[in-house]
DNA sequence: GTGGTCTAGACCACA
DNA sequence: GTGGTCTAGACCACA
């Protein structure tokens, strides 16, 4: 039972919180190579959204090699590697981007560098111990 | 005669790259107080876009009261302070979302210390010396 | 005017017609770097499809930087170089499936020689002179 | 004991993978007019999949009379002849559309024919000496 | 006008 | 059961 939730009021569109969640099982090590997903009427009816959306999250997921569909039996995790290099490339461009927005707009170096840490001192509200 | 470019390939719609590179000049200084912007027909012409396009980030940019229009007159630039905070809330906290993400995502501390670092050791290629 | 063309019949979905069609116009020079292609609805009521199913090819073609989409503009064909890299890979890929099928089913070299020679030699039916 | 292997990861369906690959056996000489195929259940358990889908794969090989049933003893393989006509029909014919693909696309004739050579000169790995 | 997302629901092939 | 394609039609942001 894993545990993908959706927030509706969100701008970011709902097939790609799916997309990012479940990378980030992954990467976090929820969801293990060869584990099977939800299909895409299970997890649509757990979502409360229309099968076509996730449809087309698991259609993009598969596209970039993070998932394998086997036909007629379903979808199932990739190897942890593949998400890692892509994640990692895109958190760290989306990271740069705003940095050099606040570089751009006079925020202090320190402003930022704090922030970061504090942001990294937190526990993130899953359970993580320390 | 200000420089504001935008880029029409972006996928960051036309009116927010105009109302981000506005509060960017006067975020570093280059418009001030009082300075008269450039009329909305006028930039629409500059920019190669539609007025319509320059008229919903002048409105936007008005709401927010980092400017201020003077019917008959013009739009002009608002108090530094007040896009001061405003940017630095929304900077700060995209910088804050990109973070939680990175660390969500295993990406060590480590990592995202030092590229915020380089960030910060690049010239942004607008005139810093050094 | 485009001739972009279906088979309702084939077993090759709609969306993947689209997109095959597309650029093999870009690769056969019918459709150029910045030429505006048809908006998704006015292709789709000309194809006699589904706006859905338009907007699924235009949006593969962009991710394969084979089109480009302005917002609120429309899409726009892209460079040739990006799609004949893509193309000729496909293409030829297949080509060696076919051609190592033939070989593993005892099929002699020069049939299959002979069969690649005819079909050059075919005019396309497109008016090609010689 | 035959050696028939599937991909379950492949996209093209398992009965298909059988079908063809007992076609190939027999085109190769490796089947012969008369021996006995494993019957669906030993197959299907050879081969990790479902009944079903052994079943799906025989039933279409005895439509095309490439095997016949003798009932209540198994199935069996048909005469060369047979298959030979089909596979090279079904063969040449998806060679033939490939090759129009790329004469469509702008690809050289060149670059086609020296691909089936190279392919022909390969050893197919299959114990071929030399 | 333009493209992007989404729901509701159908139909198909495959296992 | 599984995923893939498609229609019909709505709603939204953007230019």
């Amino acid at each position: 039972m894993i545990l993908i939730r959706i927030d509706p009021y969100s701008r970011s569109p709902i097939y790609e919180q799916v997309i990012h969640r479940i990378s980030e099982l992954i990467m976090v090590g929820d969801l293990k190579n060869g584990d099977k997903l939800p299909s895409v009427r299970t997890l649509a009816r757990d979502l409360g959204v229309n099968p076509n959306t996730v449809q087309k999250a698991y259609a993009e997921l598969e596209r970039r090699r993070i998932i394998y569909t086997v036909s007629g039996k379903g979808n199932f995790v990739g190897e942890r590697d593949v998400v890692s290099r892509q994640v990692s490339d895109r958190l760290l461009e989306s990271l740069r981007e705003a940095a050099v927005a606040a570089r751009n707009n006079a925020i202090p170096y320190q402003t930022v560098a704090t922030l970061v840490e504090r942001v990294y001192d937190e526990t993130d509200g899953e359970g993580k111990d320390e």
